[in-house]
Order: structure tokens, then sequence, then C-alpha cells
DNA sequence: CATGAATGAGCTTTCATTCAT
DNA sequence: TATGAATGAAAGCTCATTCAT
């Protein structure tokens, strides 16, 4: 069987493993200040958008006093881009090398874009990017754009690239193409969009197994059916 | 044929409508002052969200001086409830009424509900509402809560019915209707967040009634699939 | 006798004695409340410099909130150009209409070239101007040139007129007229900078009247003695 | 004919240059860093004044980190003070030695008096200070009290002793002693405060040999003039 | 009811200073 | 001695809110 967490094994994120270790432990600080400063900011900012922050909660919870902050970013939108670059970057190296090499069914293929899509996102720092630019898209258009560009058109390729497979398979019925990826790579991003705005709430609270193989089940059906090919038949 | 706007009749919002024709034109705004209020700070509130907006911008797109918010509103936190709460008024009162009365087949009424639903939010003041409440959800609980029981659990249990609707005349095929439900509702809610976050992007524009044409049909078929039955014979 | 004072005449300065009576004193306030904070501004300006002036201590001074200061000025650096402008409006109306009128001996004219730059300057509110200028001239170069051209190059303009007085009348003997009104010029300005640098010092307190009287003197014989047209004779 | 520049000639400042040649380099940097220090922080001082000057600026262009600079002074007001002390020590040493030699013209005298303050002040690090005091006179009582005595009232002496020099050889006819000298001394500072100002401003410009020379003239003039004495004759 | 100048608490940001190395 | 990352007090500035009119 496939290893659902197979498709994105290179995102070994940042590389500090290799650090240079110098005498010095305030000079390894340095290089790994930053880095508790974004996961803290990347976490505020979530919860609460980019306005509603202060910086001196980022600070708190990165452990650090508010002036530290500005050591290592001009000001508050440069430590929120920084933020928002960082925390994507898992999804920018994701490649397409999984499917390069898949061979199993379109159904099975399904499963595997829903539930590596979850879990890329879920597993990695960038669980609440989508949630944050949805909500911070018009005060921050080019990085909404830069979101738009290399997230978004990302997934539809990859959404289409598994639509592609099913087709040259004969498993997939699809009359526009372009249309049918931007609905599947909606869903699978609308899911990480809620589970960071609705999830607290008891009654939106979701079986997350059970809700990706209910979705894939269900893209399966609509893709593999027919139907749409002769309504009038 | 069907009125794709039939669904919310009885819409005719806020009823001051017969009040109107009073003598003094003055004693006329006394009434609709707050309302020129609600729907430009709605407005605003949609663009920047709650932190980012300022009274004084919301003052000036009324027409108002930045004071005049506070004759009819406590605070600002209190605007934005009133503005969630008046926004959200079109969606709370709409009906059953139309599935009721529906004798259509199911795939026109999977038309019926992706049209009406769109129409409903896009010609309505609520149309930035989803955005709004994804964004400000961890900061506005109770708020959120509200949205939640009001709003989606209402468009959950609508969407149960037309699913119901289909399965009664044995034309859907559901296993899980509860995540089913959920699946549905939760593409309808993401389009109208998407309008307001990315739409305004170039790579993102959709054309709607492509769009919801696609989506219905897609649904059609994932839902009148016989696969999910019985996937091992 | 002449009137040492009849220079500036017209200096009644931004004329709000002709202001609207109107019945809401808040809006009288509106049009003095900018006068007083510049007042208070110009103060500590002179007293402590640009960058050592705190807004706060400004808005202590003119009896207002910090917040105020923001009301009228968008920054503290509008507010420096606003107090510069505003005490520099004094010498920019200077006329050169007493010029035009007198008759009088040259010698007379340096007393009055003398004393009456001194009561311009102390009697008004430009007082402090020239050391600050002096002190920000580097921080400040739109301003500082600004102040060459309005103040600087204008007095200059009067001395020249002056030499050219007793020129006419054969009672001044000047070789380089350019460099000669730069002198007297720079020493008429010096008084004003040392006035405000250095008054406050015992040892350099001066006893103005005899300053005066003494420099027009030294001015009057450096300027009729003959001497340097023939020095080799 | 006499050298210009004799007037300063035990100003070999500092001395230290015999021991420079020690073998290890590290030491000799030792005793010369707090000198390029305090060069770099006069020229910053001089440009942007104390509150605006950066200490972080300073340790820049001394080529060292801010933290050094805390090694040699022990805060920005003790560094202001050290460079003000330094940069006055070539005036403060400055000599009545030529005086006391001189035995040319009283008229040659003034020459060498406006020539050798010129040459001593702007061949030396003092060139900026009297912008310096000026300017921070009011922020720092103490230092403007020491630049007082020690530059303001020795030049004073300095002008004093020519102008006596003078009297004594029946050429300069002067009625008031003090105030003359005060004139004259204040024109000489007043120049080199100007130089610091305005002379980056094209319409300030001056052609600093011409205008010393005429300076010198006018001064002669003034002080060889007879008609103080008796304007009523 | 409507105003809008004034407020002042609270935010972002700066920068002189420290101290572990 | 020299470092330079970290500090944190203090400054500039914002803006929700008030209140005399």
């Amino acid at each position: 069987m496939m290893n659902t967490d197979a498709l994105p094994p290179e995102n070994t994120p940042k590389g500090e493993t290799e650090e240079i270790k110098t005498h010095r432990p305030w000079q390894r600080k340095k290089e790994i200040r930053p880095q508790e400063i974004l996961a803290a900011a990347l976490d505020v900012f979530v919860e609460q958008g980019f306005s509603a922050t202060k910086v001196a909660e980022v600070a708190r919870r990165a452990g650090v006093q508010p002036g530290t902050i500005y050591v290592y970013f001009e000001n508050k939108e440069a430590l929120f881009k920084a933020v928002i670059h960082a925390a994507m970057s898992p999804v920018l190296s994701y490649s397409n090398e999984f499917l390069d090499n898949y061979t199993g069914t379109p159904e099975k293929l399904l499963y595997e874009l829903t539930h590596q899509w979850w879990n890329l996102m879920e597993s990695e720092s960038c669980a609440g990017i989508p949630k944050l630019i949805t909500a911070e898209a018009n005060n921050f258009p080019e990085l909404t754009q830069f979101y738009i560009d290399q997230v978004l058109v990302h997934a539809k390729r990859i959404v289409e690239r598994v639509l592609q497979y099913g087709i040259d398979r004969n498993q997939f019925f699809i009359e526009d193409m372009d249309v049918t990826a931007r609905i599947i790579m909606m869903s699978l991003h609308e899911m990480t969009v809620y589970a960071h705005s609705f999830s607290n709430f008891d009654k939106m609270k979701i079986d997350m197994p059970v809700y990706l193989d209910t979705l894939a089940a269900f893209l399966y059906k609509g893709l593999s059916s027919q139907k749409g090919r002769s309504p009038e038949v």
C-alpha cells in the first residue's frame, strides 16, 4: 500500500541541522532567534489577524523583549510578510515528484490528493496561512498575489495533473477541466480555512479522517460519472 | 420553469419603506441614519477587518461625523456586532418555503441550491459576511457561535433537505449524510469567502454562471453515482 | 526725530482680530489652538533644538494633551516647519517702505538699521529662529534654503540699499559691495544668534542699547573712511 | 613678510605621536581607538547636533561596534563633553606668544588676526565647535560656560591686545574697548558658525580669502577712523 | 440629534546602554 | 579589549471615545 505522507518528503524545513558549532552561544542564538519570533508571530497573526496583533504579544510568546523584534524585522508589516513567506515555503517546495512516479488507480490518487494536502497543511507551519491570507487579502495585495501565484495556482496544477491521470485511464469524465480543477482546489483550500476559523466550535468540529475519506469518495464519484456527457439521453 | 430567485421571496428587508414618506426630512433621516452607518461599516469591515477599520473612516463613508456613530452604537464592537446581525438577517429569514413546495427533479434542485445561495449572498448586504466572520472568528467567539448556529447549521439543514429530496426519489445515493451535507455546504460557503478575498485578483476571477453550473453538475454526478455503495463488488 | 520702530509697521501678524464671533466657543478655539501650539513649540524648539524637543513638552506648555498636537500637525517635523514658517512671517513681510521714504543722513540710517533689526527680531516671535536654523541647518536643508532665500538674502538687500544710500551721498566708500554687505548682514544676524545661545550666561550678557550704538558707530566709521581707496599712497 | 600661520606654533596636538611606534599593533590601537571615536563623534555631532546623533552612527563612522564606545566613554553625554574638550584644546593652547613678539603695523595685525583665527579654526578639529556649542548652549550649560570662559573670553582678550597695540601706536581710536572687542570677536566667531551651517548652500558660499581681506580692511577703517571722537566738532 | 475638537490610553518604534562572551 | 545581540525605557503617533455646544 501507499504511504499517505509520501508526497512532501523533501520538506525538511530550513536545514538548521547542519549549523556551524561556533564557540559563542549568542551567535548560535542569532540564527535561531528570528525563527522563534517567526513561529510566535505566525501563531498570533493566525489567531488574531494582522491589525489586532500586538508586537508586544508576539515578543512575549517568543520569549523576547519587544525591541528584539526590531533587531530582525524592520517593522510589523515586514514581520508579517516574513511570516507569510516563511510559513509558505513548505508548500512552495512541494514537488510533483510523487505524481511523476505514481502508478496506482485514479481513485486512490484522489485519496492521496486529499490526505496529502491535509497532512502537508496541518503538519507544517503553513496551517493557518490560508485563513490569514483570506482575512488580509485586501490589506496586503502583493502578498495575496504572491500567495495566489505560488500556492493556489500551484495547487490547481496539481489537481489538474490528478484529473488528467484519471482521464488518461478513461476513469474520469470531465467537461470543463479548468472549472472542475478550480472547484476541487477550492474545496481543499476551504478545509484549511475552516479548520482555523470554526474548528474550535463544537458544532463545526470535524472528524478529519472521515471527512477526507468521504470527500475523496465524493470527488471520485463526481469525476468518474459519465452522466454529464449526455444529460438528455 | 422555475424562478431562480424564488427562494427568498419574503426577504423584504427592514420594512421601513412604508413609513419613509413622512413630512419632515430630518425626521426621515433619524431613522435612516443608522442604516447608512451600518451599510458603510459593513463595507469597511469586510474590506479591512475589524481592527484595521477606523471609526472615522466608517463615518466618512456614511457621510456623518465620528461622534454621530456613538449616538447609535455604544462602541466599535457594538457597531461590529450590529453590522453582522443586520447583514445576516436576510439569510436568517431565508425560509424553507421554497423546498416545501418544490416538485421538480433533484438535479434541477441542485441547480436551484447553488444559484439561489449565490444570488442570496451576493444580491444582499450579507455578501461579505462569510469572509468577515472567517477572519474574525477567534476574536469574536459569541458572534461566530451565532453565525454557526444561524447560518451554517441553517444552510446545512437546507442542503440535507435537498439531499433527502433526491434520496427519496431514488436519485441520490449517499452513505454519510452528515459529512456529505457538510462538504456541500462548505463548498457553497467557500464561494462567497473566495469572492471577497481573491476575486479582485486576475488569476482568481471566476465566470460565476459557468462556475455555478459546473458545480451543480459536479454535485449531481457525485450524488447520483451508485459507485460508493459497493466499491468492492 | 525718527521713530526707531518705524520700519515694520505692517507687522500685525495673522489678523485674527477680525475673526468671526460665532456662538460656539470651541469653534473659536479651533482657530486659536494652533497658534498656541506654535507659540509653545517655538519656545521649546529654540530652547532645546528639534531632536531634543518632546512633543509632550510642547503640549504641556501649550496647555493641551499630546494628541491635540496631531489634530493640527501631521507629525513633529511638520510642526517644526510650521513653527519656522509662522515665526518667520514677520521678517518676510518686512518691507522696504521705510527706506523708500528715508531722507536723513547715512549715519543715522545705520543706527536705524541696527536698532530696527534688533527690534524686529526681538519684539517678534522670530527672535529664536536664527539660532534654531543655524543649529538645524544640516538636518532641514529645504527649510534652510527657504530661510536663506527669504531672510538672509532679503536682509542683505536691505543692507545693500543702506550702503547705496550712503554711497550716493558721497559718505560711504566701499570697494566690494557684495562682501561688505555680507559682513554687515552677518554681524546683525550674529547678534540674534548670540542672544539666544549665550545671553543667559553672565559673561556674555550685553547691554544691548550700548552694543547697538557702538556697532552702528563702528559700521559708520568703517564705511565712511576713505583709507581703503589708496592704501599704497 | 609675516608668516600667516605663525600664531599657534605650539599646537602640536595630542603629542602621542612619539609613542606610536610600539611593537604590537593591537597595543597601538588601544591608544588610537578613542581618538578615532572622538573624531567620528565630532563629525556627527557637528552635522546633526547632540540629540539627533546616534551612538551607532558614531560607531559606524569610527569603524567600531556600538559597545566599544562604552569602553571609553561612560555614556553619550560624556562622549559629547569629551568631544568638545578634545576639539577645543587647540584653541585653548593658543598662546599670546605671537602677540608678544609682534612688531609690525596695527593694520597688518588685523590681517593676522582674521586670517589666523580662520586658519586655526578651520585647520583644526575645532572647526565645527562654535556652531555645535551655539546649538546646544541651553542643553549643556556647564559646557557652554566652559566654552565661554576658555574660548570666547580668551578670544576677546586677544582682540583687546590687538586693539591696544593699535591704540598704543596712535592708529586705533576706540571709545568703548569692551564693546568694540566684543563686536570684533563676535564677527570672527560668526564666520565659523556660518561656515558650518550655511556654507553648503550656494547663495551663502563665501570666497574666504576675499572675505577675510575685506573684513580686515573694514575693521581697520573702523578702528583707525577718528570720526567717533568728536562727531559734533 | 449631530457635531468635531479634544482627549489620553495604548500602540509601534527607536536607540542608548548592557553584558555574556 | 572588543563585541553585537538583546534590552527596555521612552518617544512619536494613532484613534476610539467623549462632551460641550
